[in-house]
DNA sequence: GACCCAAACTAACAACCGTTAGTTTACTGA
DNA sequence: TCAGTAAACTAACGGTTGTTAGTTTGGGTC
């Protein structure tokens, strides 16, 4: 540990992270990331085996971040527009709180060579989670009879590019974030539908 | 010009194209373009002025017809809800026409080096064309008083997204997709709402 | 049949890549 | 005071990168 609370390897995998967020894994090199952090390239293998290893710690502990969010969610007892506020929460405090681990899950989880298979399963037993979700809440008429896969696509791809976004509304406290993005994406723009 | 009437200069930049929305433009390299379109490496240079060159064509001419149709839309008399519908046509035909190029552009601008700034204002402009309709929408009372930026954010990274889905959905026809899309984020999920 | 030229080729360049080996530095606890 | 150790260093490796130079190929035109 060092005087910020975080060991190297830490500061290490988080700087990396912004320089994926910044170019993309592939366009940034072992010497980029050592000089980010004031050190020689080499002396990074000290603290990590390989840039793969790197890439693999960003992606997977959060994509297990969200799996667990969605299990404690499709286990809840609630109606479905709260679990559907509770999965935009779920993505508005991740974002927030790994605003550059975002950027490498959103575009760099191909580099992943081992792990490739485990992102992908979970990735797809995300989604389908949350498409059975909307599908169960237009059973119940508590949700549009749309194309459920329409739906789930559209607060997802809004969700998973918060992180372009958080950083330039700093102002905006998480929760409050949540409920406002909560209101557009459950209840729409249109001023004729009912406030919820 | 070859019997599919396109010329090998457009062959090799749509099959660029191609391999960067599968691995980034940093991680494909100009061995791996020349494999796919059954040349060597060197003589891809007959056709085009460098690596750099290809990013450039893709992202550029997309970019600029982006710009064309937002300029059409604002300019027209029509009331916000039909430009917001012109605005998902505009992404939805631009992405069916080019699923590949909208990778580039989405994830692979910051690589652009001379156009960098061109294309960093064209992007500008357009967000803030589009921000522009959405708070005269809220003045009309014809969309819900919602933060504008949050509304603009919501529906944008929805479409700009659609390269991701579309090839998957070959089924659903263009104008088909636009006005499920269209009711989806215009009026929500809520079923309250008054379908427009 | 000689010529042209687009478009392919082979060979190679200098720079850069991730990574390893071996060494030095600076602090810690006995 | 000195051995131990984490973490930095220098140097270098084999491979890959985008690109250039120079050459060959093959079909169309006079």
């Amino acid at each position: 540990m060092n005087s910020t609370g975080q060991t190297r390897k830490e500061e290490i995998i988080k700087t990396a992270a912004k320089l994926f967020k910044e170019k993309g894994y592939s366009a940034v090199t072992m010497r980029d990331l050592a000089k980010a952090v004031n050190i020689r390239a080499a002396s990074l293998y000290n603290h990590i085996d390989s840039k793969q290893d790197i890439l693999k710690s960003i992606i997977i502990s959060l994509a297990e971040e969200f799996t667990r969010g969605m299990e404690t969610i499709k286990n809840s007892e609630d109606v479905t527009i709260n679990k559907l506020r509770a999965i935009v929460a779920l993505h508005v405090n991740i974002t927030i709180h790994n605003t550059y681990g975002m950027a490498s899950l959103n575009n760099d989880w191909m580099h992943l060579e081992d792990q490739l298979d485990h992102y992908l399963s979970l990735r797809k037993n995300y989604e389908q989670d949350f498409v059975e979700i909307i599908k169960s809440g237009i059973e119940a008429q508590e949700i549009r009879d749309s194309n459920p896969e329409i739906i789930m696509f559209s607060i997802l791809t809004t969700l998973r590019s918060l992180y372009l976004w958080i950083p330039k509304k700093e102002d905006l406290k998480g929760q409050e974030l949540a409920k406002n993005l909560g209101d557009v994406l459950i209840n729409g723009i249109n001023p004729k539908s009912t406030k919820a």
